[in-house]
DNA sequence: AGCTAGTTTGTCATCGACTGACAAAAGACA
DNA sequence: TGTCTTTTGTCAGTCGATGACAAACTAGCT
């Protein structure tokens, strides 16, 4: 997926930064995200809070620190997509494509689900993650206008991407509430129920080259 | 609207209300919202930091206020609909409504298109706008459950909900940036362009009793 | 190995958001 | 007027975040 840089200052540099999420993540479950300093944060790594502040923005970066990985895959996944694919279709394909990966790899399935957790329990979390989601979906409605050869006038490519995530929010949503930890494929099951409901119709109604 | 207090203790409060609304929005119209410190925002009103912290609970809730005072015209506007209306028809008619009154009245207006280009120019402040939307986004899918009589775990409220609100966020959008000031009037059919574009369809898929 | 240049880290000082505790001031009411 | 309740101010303190500078470290070269 990425070229080894190999140099013992990048690995020394990646290893810290993983330390830091994974403290972070403990610490915040295990007592909440107010309770828990940048401080401990630190201290658990063995490292000057200064230093903490040159890997992370913030406290909450740290925390939306796994969808930002997750976020990746999505771009990446529709990038990947062919170009003669029309919008829809690769979108979807780029959702279940990121999904299928989460929920295939232990480790990042964990940290995401704890992430959400997190958002669940503290609203400055939550408000984080979603300018975050905010941000991606520009992306990706970028991506989509250069795709369609669109200008930048024209409101389908954000809508469709609002469109599909908030169906992927209320899948995943209400596909958590039913316990996922148990069966990670339920989840896109749900996800992809809510895409049919949300863009039934898409194709007939907004014209051929679309949806 | 609502009852008047009359007395002398509420009418302070109130005016003190408004008089750290208006100066903020103001202080950070000029200055910038990072720039602006909550010791001079009390400082205009002549009010200690503390007293700030007791009208709100942070320097992000002054900032978002007119976006409050929206939420509950809309969530009002929806309460007023007749029982019977469809919940689609009910929720646009509803956006339309609270959008007429916003245009209306200049102040109101003035004030949310200020906390509007504030969200634009700070992460902080996106962040906090777009957590808000979600908490009125569930209130509405819960007056919707309730109105169509469906369980918790039906997904089809809280989707509709989230579709008009990705619609109306994205018909907004482009709405201001083709300049609201002059015309308002042109702000809602912005709105009403990209909830036809989202809506299109609903009615034959999701079946009679729905959209 | 030893030297040098560039990078990363720690220390220190500081600011601003926010909170608890308690005392002072002001409205409410007999 | 005197008392009771609410609101406000003062004070002290915690925590998140940032700039400045020095110390430690790595890379690459001799």
């Amino acid at each position: 997926m990425r070229a080894e840089p190999a140099s013992l200052r990048e690995r020394k540099k990646q290893r810290t930064h993983a330390a830091l999420v994974d403290a972070a993540v403990r610490l915040f479950r295990a007592r909440g995200y107010d309770a828990t300093t940048v401080e401990e944060i630190a201290a658990a790594v063995e490292v000057s809070p200064r230093t903490f502040f040159r890997y992370f923005d913030g406290k909450e970066e740290v925390a939306l620190a796994p969808f930002v990985e997750f976020d990746r895959l999505l771009v990446d996944a529709l990038a990947d997509r062919p170009a003669a694919e029309r919008p829809l279709p690769a979108l979807r394909a780029a959702y279940e494509t990121s999904l299928t990966h989460l929920a295939g790899d232990r480790g990042v399935l964990d940290r995401f689900l704890t992430a959400h957790f997190l958002t669940g329990q503290t609203p400055a979390l939550l408000a984080g993650r979603l300018r975050r989601q905010a941000d991606t979906e520009r992306l990706l409605a970028a991506e989509i206008a250069r795709r369609c050869g669109t200008g930048d006038d024209d409101v389908r490519p954000h809508l469709l991407v609002q469109l599909v995530f908030a169906a992927a929010r209320v899948g995943f949503e209400t596909g958590c509430r039913r316990g996922v930890l148990d069966q990670p494929e339920k989840l896109a099951a749900s996800v992809v129920h809510a895409l049919d409901l949300a863009t039934a119709g898409l194709t007939r109604h907004w014209g051929e080259p679309w949806a």
